[in-house]
DNA sequence: CTGAAAGCGCTTACAG
DNA sequence: CTGAAAGCGCTTACAG
């Protein structure tokens, strides 16, 4: 039973030194014996035995003020990281972000410290910026506060972003999945089978990548000259009963809980899915996540859709942000990566029924 | 287009300082106003435009270095924290950990730069403990290093572990499950459902854990004066035929694995469970673990068990390793916390069948 | 109310 | 080959 009272003190070199009868410098130049010649072997000798005696372990703050690098990349995302249900967004990401951390040698940050303003992290707090303490940052999150991302570009705080976004401010280095080229793809899947009114159907307010998956749609309406139709999310069965009066014969679906809503939509008007209408999911639902949804007790349905690079996006970035660290990037270039997004074939798409109006 | 190819410099107190016209201090004064009081308002004014100008953000480095802490807390584990997989072994633990820290304003720094040696973490490289980086650390692990935690222990460093952990060096902080008592009580269960011979299934390699539940066995087998029966799981078959040849009625089994395997050797051999033999679970699976399982194609079964209570021991561990920092928990004394694991009822166990011998 | 100074633990030129 | 010194960025007594 140990009855000292006093807080753990550190060993530091100078008692290390002190006890080997050496300069605390002499010290230093054992423990970084890079060149390894210029220190006298006994001298050595008495240092490392004095090191020994004392288990000193180096003050990495000490060490990294004056080295300046911490090695230390920072990940900051708006919302609680492990979170209590199954449901997990980040994972995947956070997969790839730290398989290649722990490749280039760099340790973790997660910033939790700032606590919450309106049920949402923020990077800035008092006016200074958390993410600092790392030597640079990945920031992942379905929102995003603008005004912090433009004061980050302005500062020119070395950081990475996961999805693409865009600031007034400057260039914003992301790693982002190609999702205009793949709905644009899935489109044309669409088209060779038959399918000549394809709508979309996405979420209203406007996102990088909601932008994304229009502009793709909007693209293959343009190259086969037909008349885009583009619907809201708002009210399920208002969308639906557009796409019957419109004789829509397939829709693009932002989200896995959209095409479920029209999938029972159509099942209660007696539709079937695919004979009567395809449906096409634009991006595959992070396999993790899906237990906590409301829907859940929909039995699963195979979808046709793609798959979002979640993890390649992870590891991506922060290859791109150790390059900006070591300067290979040049800082003043942001890096802008859009990574495809594999066609996953489902049994949501079939051939476009015939009886339909071309 | 920048084109600005000089690595990004960090802003420091002196150049706020120069700028606004006053000493370097003063800017650390506006910066941690504890009083408020002490700075002359148009200083205070003119200091904060400085900042916000400069974009200036507190070297974390250098302000510990100075002594305070950085409110920094290390998580290190001995397996990667976000699997490729669904599988999340450290999930439920760390979601505790980071709530906790959220809720106490520490950001979490999750080791992944020791790289892996043997294929496992490590906390000691070079001799130096890599956990100083942080004010303190939490770590967890189904694998523990025993030198490591030894030299932890003899260190004074300020850490917890997830889970009972024993050291030869002296008392180690932990917060753990109560898998004796637990086990206990679900051994009084089955002995009040009229098990008389009542078995225990279990590793072979001895941790704390594995420890515990055999003490809780035990314990109940002592009090009841019955000759215990432990087994190792090396086997499943033989540990089974030995089942048989005793005549056992009910085994307590240390893995849902484990008892995966004795479930279907029971099926095979026309046993029903529970009518003919009763299965208790040692701990509850992570439900995110689950999916993961070379065995997931088993009919999911209503195991019988306690439930673990992860995302608490998590939380649980934060708050006394930040007590133990503000100086509530005396450094010498060790915090040593088991929570209490709640029985679960499932249809793995029922009244011993009445044609066996008592 | 403000400035000048000391010092946290370390690395790295710079003299001897 | 070794010691003394400077300085990384910061906080905090200590004088004015």
């Amino acid at each position: 039973m140990q009855h000292v009272t006093q807080r753990r003190k550190r060993v530091t070199q100078a008692e290390v030194a002190r006890l080997a009868g050496v300069s605390q410098a002499m010290v230093s130049l054992v423990l970084n014996d890079s060149d390894g010649v210029r220190v006298a072997p006994e001298t050595r000798k008495r240092v490392e035995e004095a090191l020994r005696q004392t288990g000193y372990t180096v003050d990495i703050m000490g060490r990294r003020l004056r080295g300046k690098s911490n090695r230390i990349l920072g990940v900051f995302t708006y919302e609680a990281v492990f979170p209590s249900g199954t449901a997990d967004f980040y994972g995947p990401f956070l997969g790839g972000i730290e398989e290649e951390s722990e490749a280039q040698g760099f340790d973790l940050l997660l910033f939790t410290s700032p606590g919450r303003r309106q049920g949402r992290r923020k990077v800035y707090e008092k006016g200074s910026n958390r993410l600092g303490i790392a030597d640079g940052c990945i920031l992942l999150g379905r929102h995003t506060d603008r005004d912090e991302l433009d004061r980050l570009v302005d500062e020119r705080f070395p950081f990475v972003f996961i999805g693409r976004r865009e600031s007034s401010a400057g260039p914003v280095s992301y790693v982002g999945g190609d999702y205009a080229a793949a709905t644009a793809a899935l489109h044309e899947r669409l088209w060779s089978l038959g399918h000549r009114r394809v709508a979309l159907v996405g979420y209203r307010e406007e996102s990088e990548s909601t932008a994304d998956r229009r502009d793709g749609y909007l693209r293959a309406c343009r190259r086969h000259r037909k008349t885009p139709l583009a619907l809201t999310d708002v009210d399920p069965s208002a969308v639906f009963e557009r796409l019957r009066a419109d004789r829509v014969t397939a829709a693009l679906v932002e989200t896995t809980e959209m095409a479920v809503a029209l999938h029972a939509l159509a099942m209660n008007s007696g539709l079937r899915v695919p004979e009567d209408l395809s449906i096409g999911v634009l991006g595959d639902t992070d396999p993790t996540q899906t237990s906590s949804w409301p829907l859940r007790a929909t039995p699963e349905i195979d979808w046709t859709t793609f798959r979002i690079p979640r993890r390649e996006m992870g590891s991506r970035a922060v290859r791109i942000l150790v390059g900006m660290l070591r300067g290979d990037i040049e800082p003043g270039r942001r890096s802008q990566v859009l990574l495809p997004c594999e066609l996953v074939d489902g049994s949501t798409v079939a051939e476009a029924p015939r009886t339909t109006a071309r």
